[in-house]
DNA sequence: ACGGTTGCCGCAACCGGTTGCGAAAGGAGC
DNA sequence: GCTCCTTTCGCAACCGGTTGCGGCAACCGT
């Protein structure tokens, strides 16, 4: 039963020729109707499918799109924005009628699945593009397979990238924080090194001198962006004494992690210290108190992405594309208030 | 050059013949090293990889494996929950050296990638499955086909599940409230009519008689399983006046759901109402108060069903598995307290 | 009744690899 | 110098479909 049915086995059993039960099958109007019928019914009865191998071979149609993540996927799973990203790119990708296929697996294995003909076009994270495969990536939009970014990678990656507007976003916040009289906003970054990271503290940097807010290099801290990292470095940042209005956190968990760090600490948020996350995730308004954040259109995002993605794949053009952001105002920033507490 | 180079190209540029190519990058120890060397070198320079629809054609080796989601994977998605499995899943996958092809798909159209050979392999969660899925799904069963469900599916389903023990994660919940001396249980279940949450459902009754707690038509409340349908149905309950000591939620959403509409009526989380939700997802400890929850060992299971998968690929066997959950208690239960408030 | 259409279908080549087997080239042994 | 055995390659068939084109029968008109 396992066997696998092939067209000739229908032949056979038809009296037909391969090609004519082939054709049959694709309702080629070759074929009178009756026939049609009787081959369908017969393959209906037996549960034939067509071998995709054996298809893809001759008719060069699309397959699958491949999302390649970073190798620590366990970051991508632990953070909610990268869910609501998937959910706009499968959501897409189910309307196109693409499979999305996923890896882990390192770059150079991935790109490979392009060059085998598994996928037809690659959406890759930003983020998680690493120097040591810009290379790869390179040669092969050199060579014309369709690759979207989401989010900018490394400078020197020449791709079509779908993101936001992250010194905006960046910028956004620290405005808000300056009308709210806050001066020393400490940074909760990204790893050190890392090309994504490294453009929000540019962005940081220059906004801390554009809205005219406390410069100090002890209060840009980095985190590995995670929970327990924000934790952990709003914790030193704590205990190092510097003096602190306000947090930025790279991420919304990030941003959970100060919380509970400044809740530990005795700080009130946000009364002692405001704190401001990034990405607008479901976590941002569960938390309390809720976190204001910074909102990214992360579900469109995913969407435009599969949408360049699907153009460059039918052999058009696609555009790179910054999308704004919103800071979304909750219960975790306010005016200090110097009441309760010390002094 | 977006031109697809093919075996032949490298054979008559090296002036050997097509298999002599292919046995060459296969490292055949039939062909001379020098030999060898010389077409790999060239292959590299190239950037060659043989297509893989055709080598799929005479090789039949593994491919992929298929992950069936929900049709509304918005649900999963949102739901922390899923990534921790969709981890499981997926960092095993990687190491086995498989791809993990999603679909949101309806079931039909994804069952197909197995018959056509594009996945050798599907997962399917058990909770999505509905009963119009069953045929098709046991159909696949009965002709050997690898399929594995993430818990249990509809009674009919005939398939090796890999799942966790939900009665007894019930029963933990129930008897930790009990002891807490609080005797009114609300249920926030899932939707109605899902085999999995009747499952639940059944599990719950059986619970509160067992230990002895409130029996009450209105303290069983459907949700959709999502925070805003968990907040609704227990803002519901509170309207409806039934007296209540706890709520245990049918997963950590709506619990938090519930927690937030507890809140706003003004309830004191432990003190008037203890909450219990399920899953113990990262939710539960970053909510204020923290959740106690019902731990699955959800990445676990995503591994263990990726591993039964693999062995029911590789021709062997696999058996049912319901791994023990375990309670996590912290700080949304706790005993009734009858001071600040009313009376 | 006969040449010409038309409608259906089958032959064979092809997609891009893999593989069994036989043949040519080269070296060893005598 | 002539067998005989290896080593190294190439021929051809095959995987399971798709497709160009040609053949055959039935049907048409006259």
């Amino acid at each position: 039963m396992r066997r696998k049915l092939t067209l000739k086995d229908l032949s056979d059993r038809l009296g037909l020729a391969r090609s004519t039960v082939s054709r049959a099958l694709r309702d080629d109007p070759q074929i009178a109707v009756a026939t049609r019928a009787r081959v369908r019914e017969l393959a209906d009865a037996l549960g034939y499918h067509p071998n995709a191998a054996a298809r893809a071979l001759t008719q060069r149609t699309p397959h699958a799109v491949g999302l390649m993540l970073p190798r620590s996927s366990q970051l991508v799973f632990a953070n909610p924005y990268f869910s609501e990203l998937l959910l706009g790119v499968t959501s897409r990708a189910e309307e196109a009628g693409f499979p999305v296929l996923l890896s882990t697996a390192p770059h150079p294995d991935f790109t490979v699945w392009l060059r085998e003909g598994r996928v037809d076009g690659l959406l890759v994270l930003g983020s998680s593009v690493t120097d040591a495969d810009v290379a790869g990536l390179n040669r092969l939009i050199a060579a014309r397979y369709p690759v979207v970014s989401i989010h900018a990678g490394p400078r020197a990656l020449q791709v079509v990238s779908i993101g936001s507007n992250e010194r905006a976003g960046v910028w956004q916040a620290l405005a808000h924080l300056q009308q709210l009289g806050l001066r020393r906003v400490a940074f909760l970054s990204g790893p050190r090194g890392s090309r994504y990271a490294e453009r929000r503290i540019r962005a940081y940097r220059s906004g801390v001198e554009t809205f005219g807010l406390a410069s100090d290099r002890a209060l840009l801290v980095p985190t590995d962006d995670t929970r327990e990292g924000g934790a952990e470095a709003c914790a030193r940042l704590l205990a190092s004494e510097t003096p602190l209005d306000a947090v930025l956190a790279d991420n919304d968990l990030v941003a959970l992690g100060a919380l509970s760090s400044l809740r530990q600490a005795g700080r009130r948020v946000p009364g002692d210290v405001s704190v401001v996350g990034f990405d607008d995730t479901p976590l941002a308004e569960v938390v309390s108190p809720a976190l204001t954040s910074v909102r990214q259109p992360t579900r469109r995002l995913g969407e435009m992405a599969f949408d360049a993605l699907l153009s460059l794949m039918a052999g058009g053009s696609a555009q790179s594309v910054r999308l704004a952001t919103r800071l979304i105002v909750r219960e975790s920033t306010g005016p200090a208030c110097h009441v309760g507490g010390a002094t």
